[in-house]
RNA sequence: GGGUCGCUAGCUCAUCAGGUAGAGCACCUCCCUUUUAAGGAGGUGGUGUCAGGUUCAAGUCCUGAGCGACCUACCA
């Protein structure tokens, strides 16, 4: 972008005309800095730090720089939290005091040795006995004492984190999710797998996929929208339970639950149906709960979302009804289309009864599911990787969690019965030639996989970027993702 | 995809009855030996998102484009 304008700025050029005269006789960035303490442990260790009066080491950068005469405080941001530095010129000597308040700035990252002691306003602070340049900032630090755009935080991720503590908490945590999630399959026995991104035909979820060129092969290749076809060939080869963390691509719209690239959790475990699905995931969530949340609650937005008693159940069209008062699985088909359009549900040409059952219950049902649901037994068509119902046949065993109101999972008990799977395969390419362009593509592989034998068995999706944002309170999915999908800032940018 | 709002200094925002721009932070000079949105004095910095139009005159009005935020619809 435009580097060479920006650079044409005057506070860059001052400061990397500061650069150069530091140059002379320092050298602003150098190797490595050995430091004995991060700042949250000054803080924990303070009482024997100051009665020993030891000397510590510390490095970070520096955010403010408040000059008193002839000493100075500035607040040091480390990994871990900030601490504040003194430096006093009868300390350091003449010579060292004025290059540190002339040539170090605000932004810089700097590295202090000295002993810690408490100011007359009862701040821990560093006294400086030496002091070491480790990196000139050549740009300025965004304004501190108002927040940064929303926009800017997404963009320029490392200037939020830089400004905001509470940022890198939030990423902090989202790893620590994305550990605990990991940490309790591994515990439950599932093996942790690696399966293709770039994938020949794509398929386990109905979605439009990001298509991209192999030189070598000349061939097209897909951007995988879910790990699902291939985890469960690995089922039928017999390792019987299985997991991936995956980031997955899918070229649809963005909104504060949507990315165009995300991270899903897939597993699968032979000899389980969705029944025992359920329970691995509640028990996934409440450990989450149990260490985020207060007393089997958790505060998000507005909403307290109480899982004391676990997830309600309830049944797809059971939904329905209770919100429209409509009980469409009575209903023939003609009946489902005028009943949903009484309701004010669009019909486009194409959609099936399914896809017109789905659409109401979107509508009515999800948005009002905040507190924690697992939304059971869809109809067959919108499932086409699902084993048919054990009680009724036009259903699939199937659940989704809905938690303030968005999906976070998504289950089977997986469809393993081949002949079925060719025929629902089919189904979704006479919908895909009606004109639904999110059908399912027949994968002959992967049935050919299934026609070896694949165990019952229960499989399951976990939305984790949606996880962590119930569990930060974060309203958007951007906030929860580094470097969340932008558009490029400036047209003809090169 | 549809609607509403926004885009002014590196950052956060003013100016909003059309008369060619201001503040705070940051930066520069100076003062200040316990400050913490440090303070005081002075100073630099703007092709007002872009492109057209109306007008004697446009950041300000109109049209279009770009980017963003929020709401709304669909996929996790």
């Amino acid at each position: 972008m435009s580097n060479d304008q920006n650079e044409r700025h005057r506070i860059i050029e001052e400061k990397l005309s500061k650069l150069e005269i530091i140059r002379e006789t320092t050298e602003p960035y150098p190797h490595k800095y050995d430091r004995t303490h991060t700042s949250s442990q000054l803080h924990e260790m303070e009482a024997e730090l100051v009665e020993n009066e030891t000397v510590v080491r510390i490095a970070g950068r520096i955010m403010a720089k408040r000059k008193a005469g002839r000493t100075m405080f500035l607040p040091l941001y480390d990994c871990d939290g900030k601490i504040q530095i003194y430096a006093k010129r009868d300390d350091l000597g003449d010579e060292p005091f004025a290059f540190f308040k002339k040539m170090i700035d605000a932004g810089d990252i700097i590295g202090v040795s000295g002993t810690l002691f408490r100011t007359k306003t009862g701040e821990l602070t560093v006294h400086v006995q030496t002091f070491e340049l480790l990196s000139k900032a050549v740009r300025p630090l965004p304004e501190k004492f108002h927040d940064m755009s929303l926009e800017l935080k997404s963009r320029k991720r490392y200037l939020d984190l830089i400004m905001n503590l509470d940022a890198r908490d939030r990423f902090r945590r989202r790893s620590e999710i994305l550990e605990n999630v990991r940490s309790f399959l591994i515990e439950q026995e599932f093996l942790e797998v690696e399966t293709p991104v770039l994938q020949p035909i794509y398929g386990g979820a109905t979605a439009r996929p990001f298509v991209t060129h192999h030189n070598a092969l000349d061939m097209p290749l897909y951007l995988r929208v879910a790990d699902e076809l291939y985890l469960k060939r690995l089922v039928v080869g017999g390792l019987e339970k299985v997991f991936e963390f995956c980031k997955d691509f899918r070229n649809e719209g963005m909104d504060r639950t949507h990315n165009p690239e995300f991270t899903m959790m897939e597993c699968y475990a032979a000899y389980w149906d969705y029944f025992d699905m359920m329970d691995l995931f509640e028990e996934m969530v409440l450990r989450l709960v149990d260490k985020y949340g207060d007393d089997k609650k958790i505060q998000y937005g507005e909403h307290v979302l109480d899982f004391s008693n676990g997830f309600k159940r309830l049944r797809f069209l059971d939904g329905i009804k209770e919100k429209t008062g409509i009980d469409f699985g009575a209903l023939d088909d003609a009946n489902v289309i005028s009943e949903a359009k009484k309701l004010g549900v669009t019909i486009t040409k194409g959609m099936g009864r399914d896809k017109i059952l789905d659409e109401v219950f979107g509508e009515f049902v999800e948005p009002n599911l905040i507190q924690p649901t697992f939304v059971i037994d869809h109809p067959k068509e919108l499932s086409p990787l699902a084993k048919v119902n054990r009680e009724d046949e036009t259903l699939v065993e199937r659940f989704e969690a809905f938690i303030a109101g968005f999906e976070v999972c998504n289950s089977f008990s997986e469809l393993n019965d081949p002949v079925e799977q060719r025929r629902r395969f089919e189904a979704q390419a006479k919908l895909r030639a009606e004109g639904d362009d999110e059908a399912q593509v027949l994968d002959e592989d992967f049935l050919e996989a299934l026609e070896m034998g694949m165990p019952p068995t229960g499989g399951l999706g976990v939305g984790l970027d949606r996880l962590v944002m119930l569990f930060t309170d974060c309203n958007s999915i951007r906030d929860v993702l580094l470097f969340p999908a932008m558009r490029p800032e400036e047209q003809g940018a090169e």
